[in-house]
DNA sequence: AACGATACGGAGACTGTCTCCGTTTAGCAA
DNA sequence: TTGCTAAACGGAGACAGTCTCCGTATCGTT
């Protein structure tokens, strides 16, 4: 389940050279000026016209998708050495306060999409994914209520994703992800 | 502290009067056509031309922030009861139960101003002050623990609101906010 | 080498934002 | 009342961004 894997049916050279480059100017260009920028501005970029923009990607939140897919593969990778921690309870805290982390570097273009818990967007799949298999890895070694789920857990932690890196733009002080992870995991750990 | 009183120095009978019906058309608006509501439409909808729109709204943020500080005003007065209800703790669980509720209905309009914590956005403030008062009797009274601020448990709530009301637009389904703000409680309650 | 399918690019129609400035109006003082 | 001034209005229009359409170019295959 990585980027490349995605694609229905080979492009043709062109085309795929393309849609790379797109993803990859736009990625800056979103990191640089936010989910708002201009994309005949990220088509010229990247050397193509509009009309090829437009053709791969039918509207700015595809686009966006695409970008985020990209980074949802290597936030994932990230989760996996906590996969085979020997606390799971702390492992999955662990990765929480991770994610919010990355979303906070990633300007925050990633958390509209983080709660999805539906295959639609595909960014929120890969993430929620790999939370699914840390929850579960906690719940069997007790470390967590069995009636949360990774849903649940998400909704939650999409709040301090969200605040956080709200606040790291508009430069305002919150409590530290770990603080805020803390309090939830209070919550849905098994007493 | 409502929208009346907050303005610096009185205006002129036919610029309130403006005001007023660009505050009302622009909620009906923002409620059919999500936040992206076209502004220039607004104006022709409150028989006003652009100028006059801009001029007392610089942008699009401010019409928006008057129109959620309106909606503030009312969801804060229906805290007022909880204030004197006799299990403070149920009280402020219940109370944020309300605010998510509310937000859903506002169509998520709020819930990007929901979590921040000064004064630059007024819907935030009034919110978060009326939460502040509930979050203190809830302490006073020993039912939730005293190094939980207020603005944290905002923080925390806000994912929930944000989750539910992007939900209801969607058409997902998530967890019901009882349950939600449930797991939160169980987190900052004493024990 | 030739041909069909696939993809490209950019002109341009369209929509929305926001400004500028000449005109109107409210409020006040005489 | 009348007249004056500051405040407010409105709408034309410059500008920026979105997205489509279609003639042209390129790929990959036979």
């Amino acid at each position: 389940m990585t980027a490349e894997t995605r694609a229905p049916r080979p492009m043709r050279a062109d085309a795929r050279r393309n849609y790379e480059k797109l993803v990859a100017v736009a990625t800056e260009s979103f990191l640089a000026n936010g989910p708002e920028a201009s994309l005949d501005e990220i088509a010229k970029r990247a050397g193509v016209g509009p009309g090829t923009l437009y053709r791969h990607f039918p509207n700015r939140e595809a686009l966006l998708d695409a970008v985020c897919v990209q980074w949802a593969d290597s936030v994932a990778a990230d989760a996996a050495p906590l996969l085979s921690a020997e606390d799971p309870t702390a492992a999955l805290s662990e990765w929480l306060v991770r994610l919010v982390d990355h979303v906070g570097a990633f300007k925050g273009l990633a958390s509209a999409l983080l709660l999805s818990s539906e295959r639609k967007h595909d960014t929120a799949w890969v993430l929620h994914h790999t939370s699914e298999e840390l929850v579960e890895r906690a719940k069997a070694a007790g470390g967590i209520r069995p009636d949360v789920t990774t849903s649940e857990l998400m909704q939650l932690t999409s709040g301090i994703t969200y605040a956080c890196s709200n606040a790291k733009q508009s430069g305002k002080t919150v409590s530290a992800p770990e603080r805020l992870i803390g309090l939830i995991m209070d919550g849905v750990r098994t007493r």
